[in-house]
DNA sequence: AATGCAGTTCGATATTGTCGAACGTGATTT
DNA sequence: AAATCACGTTCGACAATATCGAACTGCATT
């Protein structure tokens, strides 16, 4: 790992986090000199991947991270596929439709389809949602070979709301549950009052590249048992269109 | 300048362009040895800014830089007081509405209001457009101060399609025309078939921070000359609301 | 008006990234 | 089916390069 390269990402990492940052503040929080950030932060400056606001002397990120990050969505066939199902999914359950893809420890929502009710909703595409309080983040979780045991060892669950799995037996058991059926549940783990259900999409290699699931507000009833099973068969159209054998897959990677 | 940073962010501005590359496209397009290249790219992988495709061994865009995206939104300022001005003036004209911000040659997108009738419309968040070629990017260049000449005599401006201004000269009256109304105007010059205009938004400081404009079929007639007047004045209240004094400002910078 | 703080610039040192060569693997060709 | 080729990847030595500390500048504060 080349090291100013990994400490510019670092740069890019804690902006993402805290907004707008001033030099010593990015300087004290990757432990710096205030020398050596700045060479980097003008390095990304230059690129237009930070900008420094005018007048007061903090930075924040640029347009150039816009532009990547729409790149990006363009490139991922998961998306272009699974968006016609999302639309589907969403007409027959009311409810408001996400796919997102792993990064890390995190679940990235590259697709949201709002509940088509007609009601103006926050475009929800780029956020990040823990895995271990995400429905979607569990369902890939549930069919990766070796890699679920980092998350599941690194130590701390973060808790987001009082709901929030953070013992690693608890999420270990759910991951069972999860291989078994097919869906994964979460209530209230990452967001007081929302809940959701998702099944992973598997590509050709039969790996879990992907989750697609629904949010569902938590005094909302679901119509009997339907929506798991939509959501279900949403999982499995999109994975076959991706090329997998089946699903879920006979021996996940290993 | 730091040369690894450089060359990191090089490689994923070629990525963004040509979307799945080998590593030895890479190190050749970036003149580098493939083992130095090699060494970018694992960095840019292990933070999720870069993923290579299974199977093939070719490199592509992660996740990691979507969500860098989706944060420089929300701290976009310009973003949230343009928003519902968009919108306002989507209502009135019957037409979709862009906002954009400079990024070296080019203008991104940082908010699309669809044309108000119903139909489905590309999102255009994050595409970028060249600067000459478009109403948003001359209306922000001409209010510019010294740094538009360096656009002007960069040398080429990239022709996109038959219409695209590409004389230095022809863009300087131009520029000395949007200087005198305050308008931006194109005429297929990005896109066949799309005309748009567009005015500056200026912050505190009488900086051209950002512009706003709408997109016009160029079949469909404008109603009258009003749809520039709105234009105008929908930038002027954008501006008022980041603070600046006047519009246009009194003496651009300088 | 003076002082302190923060951002920035500059130069010397040694760390660190770079390159060339060698290895392993997968695909293509004879 | 074997061999060759091409490509991605790993490794180690060198020197270029990033890093750090100190000094400078501008701004805000007292």
């Amino acid at each position: 790992m080349i090291q100013s390269i990994d400490r510019a990402i670092r740069v890019l990492t804690a902006l993402q986090g805290t907004r707008r940052m001033s030099l010593s503040e990015l300087a004290e929080r990757l432990d710096l000199a205030p020398s050596t950030a700045h060479g980097i932060v003008r390095s990304l400056v230059e690129h237009g991947m930070v900008v420094q606001e005018r007048g007061s002397s903090r930075y924040q990120l640029g347009p150039a991270v816009l532009r990547l990050g729409n790149v990006y969505l363009d490139t991922l066939e998961l998306r272009s596929r699974a968006i016609p199902w999302a639309e589907d999914l969403a007409r027959r359950t009311g409810l408001a439709v996400r796919t997102g893809v792993l990064l890390i420890d995190d679940v990235v929502i590259i697709h949201h389809e709002p509940r088509p009710d007609g009601s103006r909703q926050m475009p929800e595409v780029g956020i990040v949602i823990p895995v271990h309080a995400s429905a979607l983040g569990k369902a890939m979780l549930a069919f990766l070979p070796e890699d679920e045991k980092r998350v599941l060892t690194s130590g701390d669950l973060r808790s987001m709301t009082g709901e929030t799995t953070t013992s690693p037996e608890t999420l270990r058991d759910q991951l069972d549950q999860i291989r078994a059926t097919g869906v994964a549940v979460e209530k209230d783990e990452a967001v007081i009052g929302e809940s959701s259900l998702a099944s992973p999409v598997f590509d050709s290699y039969g790996e879990a590249v992907g989750a697609i699931g629904v949010v569902v507000p938590s005094g909302g009833d679901l119509k009997g048992h339907d929506v798991s099973d939509l959501v279900r068969e949403t999982a499995r159209a999109v994975s076959r269109e991706l090329g997998a054998a089946a699903w879920p897959p006979r021996r996940p990677g290993q």
